[in-house]
DNA sequence: ATAATAACAGTAATCATTACTGATATCGTT
DNA sequence: AACGATATCAGTAATGATTACTGTTATTAT
């Protein structure tokens, strides 16, 4: 199956690339209807799970959450999920600090471990400063 | 408010203690019906929540796999996922082998790192020998 | 035993996401 | 530049997990 490159794909991809949180399909939608505003949210979410698939974007799931987020920046980068306002913010901690952990979960475990899923949780400097005042 | 200790919840507290994987919300459901024919769906999600609530059992939110499980130990340990048949499984790996993550993951960030959501994938004993029968 | 109320069964509602439909846009080939 | 095959579209209906509501029942302290 060719994927053809609609206009309204291209400004799906456009959006995602401009924003640096982690917007969800609802955000994306809300965002791309300014260009498109007969976009159908059906369209959003089809087209973001494509990207994914096709590499061209990330989908991450945060259980806490309940709600999938679209990340733009497809290399591997850490998470920090904001119990308070639930923003989704990188962390600027190097990736190859937490390579190491799959190898520590395989010990003892007779099944095959691919790799692990792994966020942090906490509150954000936003919501830790609105908390002083 | 007083926590009644109903005989719905007692038989779902010892179905959910007797098996040592994690069941859903539903698979709970079905093992309690067969005590309780007349048991509802949603007494056993708002039990399992109040239980959890109220710590004496964890919910656990897969990304991946997107229903809750449920696990009547408590006590902090890590978990595979098999992305074949999607059981949960508990690695014998101890727990303080990834305690130091957090403070890893706060190297460089302003806000306040409080915890982590850490699950490991890959494929379990039994599909890797079914695979190569 | 009684009375206050937490919990129940049953059902309806919610929310994110996916599937379906006939119409339209894209893109390689003429 | 027009053509034709088909991927994609907008709109809407359906799904699946979970939560909320309601009038009735079970639990527990007094």
């Amino acid at each position: 199956m060719v994927m053809k490159f609609s206009r309204q794909r291209a400004a799906i991809l456009s959006f995602l690339e401009s924003r640096k949180d982690h917007p969800t399909a609802e955000l994306v939608y809300s965002g791309v209807k300014e260009e498109f505003p007969s976009i159908s949210l059906g369209t959003v979410y089809r087209n973001l799970n494509q990207l994914s698939e096709a590499g061209m974007i990330a989908k991450h799931s945060f259980g806490v959450l309940g709600v999938d987020h679209f990340d733009y920046n497809t290399n591997p980068h850490q998470h920090f999920v904001c119990s308070q306002c639930n923003a989704v913010i990188d962390l600027p901690v190097n990736d190859h600090d937490f390579s190491s952990i799959d190898a520590e979960a395989a010990k003892g475990f007779d099944g095959l471990i691919q790799g692990h899923r792994l966020y942090f949780c906490g509150i954000c400097r936003d919501c830790l400063n609105k908390n002083q005042v």
